[in-house]
DNA sequence: TGCGTACGTTCCGTATTCCGGAACGGCATC
DNA sequence: GATGCCGTTCCGGAATACGGAACGTACGCA
């Protein structure tokens, strides 16, 4: 967009609100003229302004401005009331982009549910809709969210647990299945290598909320055919998309 | 300070950002500009300006607007390095306002040591350094974070715990200490009664991070008979700068 | 199917706002 | 005591910001 259609106080304003950080806690009239290149006296009167807004407020002591508290109101009314809204154009784009279905599943017990899919244009196609389930120690989203459990959760979880054999491929071994968890956790992301169904491939990443815990995972599915050829691609977007929605919901980088 | 020293286009686009809130998640131009007063060729530059700033994004479907990215981004930059930060100003503002002593302590097992301390001016006063310790159980700062720890964690601090009666009033049965954590948890403070020392009488709340965990407890501390009178504001004050530094954390309202 | 309403976008004239340099007082350092 | 840097205030100039009008589009209703 034009640099005409925009508010340069407006712009100047943003700016500098975002010269602070971790390492940048409190910072000073002169300093903040410096790294903006504007006249103190401008950043005097934004600074001013910002106070008015509570965005910044001034330490009484030594005269420097660091970010208020309205900055955290602001980010709490930033986080979506749902999962479905974290997600609100993420599956399109990353479906256009690798031209496979994506989904978004939550856990309940030992199985995924399907709660977001947007599918595959082509014709052969995973053919599953929202509200299904599916076991989770063989799906790449099962796997994404069981090696996000609690230790104990997964404990309980774990005993007792007969996991169906649905392909040859399919982690039936409970020691194995833990360090498969384990090699999840390690990398960032899961995957199905034919083990929900021989020819079906899938990548999955967790999603996260403000305070790091997984909610959900989302995932790229396909027939392995197409995937393989392109399978860092994928794992690079459905990392990508993952991040953006847990940002959405609050998560720290 | 005069509205003339402020700049009129910042205030608008920062009372923009404002009407942003969990009810209100994506607006319009036309919804704006109705409540801002403003005409919507306005809004629709000051919406231009904030998007290209990320701090808010528009929903290609919609053509709504909603809060972006940007604002998370400023959110964990405005969360303090420690809690020294997080109190920053908040301890002196209380203490002026009860000419009593306000501290700041953090549980280490079965006792409170105090981390932070603003003195009272008033000749009879508390005498106690920072990094001086306390049992836990017979202090205001101790019953509030006692009263906030995960209930695995206090039984395993209660199995065993001989509770030293330093006054008469000293709770020293197990059972009724939880009874008055139960208390202190209801009503959102601890008050220290003659228990840790005859004459002296204490409030204290909890101060929570951005995961709504209790990471310390501040107080007010002074002699009954100057307490005595003025508890109820004592116990507002208390209460109000606890949460002023739980949403300078990070914690949500 | 046509009409009315509301939305968002663009343009342009006007005047208000915003910018920044200069000057100043205060504080710390040498 | 001098110097340097900070933050604050003032004021003149010019650029920006405002908002009304006009327009195209979309939607709902009869």
């Amino acid at each position: 967009m034009s640099e005409r259609q925009t508010l340069s106080s407006v712009r100047n304003a943003a700016r500098l609100l975002k010269q602070f950080g971790p390492h940048d806690r409190e910072l000073g009239v002169s300093e903040l003229a410096r790294r903006l290149g504007l006249g103190k006296s401008t950043v005097h009167r934004l600074l001013t302004t910002l106070v008015a807004e509570h965005l910044l407020e001034r330490d009484p002591y030594s005269g420097q401005y660091r970010l208020g508290l309205a900055v955290h109101d602001l980010a709490a009314a930033a986080v979506p009331n749902d999962l479905h809204e974290a997600v609100s154009g993420l599956l399109e784009t990353l479906r256009n982009r690798t031209g496979e279905t994506v989904q978004v599943a939550v856990l309940d017990g030992r199985e995924v549910v399907y709660v977001e899919r947007i599918d595959s244009p082509h014709t052969l196609r995973l053919f599953l809709e929202v509200g299904r389930r599916n076991w989770a120690h063989s799906t790449g989203t099962g796997k994404a969210l069981l090696a996000h459990l609690p230790e104990d959760q997964l404990a309980e979880l774990l005993d007792g647990w007969e996991m169906p054999a649905l392909t040859p491929y399919t982690i039936t071994d409970p020691a194995k299945l833990i360090e498969e968890l384990r090699q999840v956790r390690r990398r960032g992301y899961a995957q199905n290598l034919h083990e929900s169904e021989v020819g079906v491939l899938s990548v999955s990443a967790p999603i996260r909320d403000r305070t790091g815990r997984v909610v959900a995972a989302l995932s790229v599915a396909g027939p392995a055919q197409r995937m393989q050829p392109v399978m860092n691609q994928i794992t690079y977007g459905v990392i990508e998309a993952a991040a953006l929605a847990s940002r959405r919901m609050g998560c720290p980088r």
